[in-house]
DNA sequence: AAAAAGATGCAACAATATTGCATTTTGTGT
DNA sequence: ACACAAAATGCAATATTGTTGCATCTTTTT
């Protein structure tokens, strides 16, 4: 059996082309996916706001997680198992290469503890490492 | 004099009323503003495109950094002294509150190195913290 | 196979961001 | 202080991105 339909229904959502391919891209890709690339995927072709809502599931149903931009967009990534509905564990590190713009997960990757100042009580932590990935270096 | 003068002086930037203003809304703020809070701000009354250009002239110069945030707003704070132009070294931990949804830039919390897998190469860290800040909690 | 629940498309709308150009303001040299 | 050059601002137009309501179609359940 297909991976994206053993995902679907584990998690309890009725299966739909739609959410096959879209989840199939996010299997495929190497990085992060933003709702543009998918939108722009040639063999994608929903409406936007299907794009839109699939997106907002996958995330509350935790078969993706966001990941922090400093550009205005948001970046969508597969949650690895850990990842529970409504509490993600998406506490490693992404690593964005400024060279050719690709968003990876570094799962092998924890983010350390950090020591806050009194009075500040930490839920959830991310990272984010800007550099040259393992492609681009050269 | 005023900082803000001075700051704009020091980075050669010609002073207008409109950078005046908002850098010393940046100066008053307690934590990370939005190009939404400039705008909004009752004291502010400068065409919409000013304020995305004034951000965009203080983010080049070293005088503000992007936060990285994982709704799709960009995030604004005053940097310290250490940033350059065009290298910022905002190399700490950004505090969000669940609560207030205040962010704050944890200028004494110097984010962790992480060692990365064989092949990549970090330039640039930034780490973002969730939780409940010190006003919030009770 | 029918009913119920859920997903999708469409249209309209809202918010956010970008660009070009004319006008105004600021900085510079005299 | 004045004139000129350089830079900032406002306005209009446009592009991009995200949201909502409702009718229709698809999936799931019984």
């Amino acid at each position: 059996m297909e991976q994206s339909l053993i995902i679907l229904k584990k998690n309890g959502l009725s299966v739909t082309g739609g959410r096959k391919k879209i989840l199939d891209l996010f299997l495929d890709a190497q990085g992060a996916l933003a709702h543009s690339d998918i939108e722009k995927n040639t063999s994608v072709s929903f409406d936007r706001v299907t794009v839109y809502r699939t997106l907002q599931t996958f995330t509350d149903n935790g078969i993706i997680h966001q990941i922090p931009t400093t550009d205005n967009t948001i970046l969508y990534a597969l949650c690895k198992d850990k990842c529970e509905a409504g509490h993600h564990h998406d506490e490693h590190v992404h690593f964005i290469c400024v060279d050719c713009d690709k968003t990876i997960c570094m799962d092998e990757v924890t983010v350390p503890d950090v020591k806050l100042p009194k009075g500040f009580n930490p839920i959830q932590t991310a990272m984010i490492v800007k550099g040259i990935c393992n492609d681009c270096r050269n």
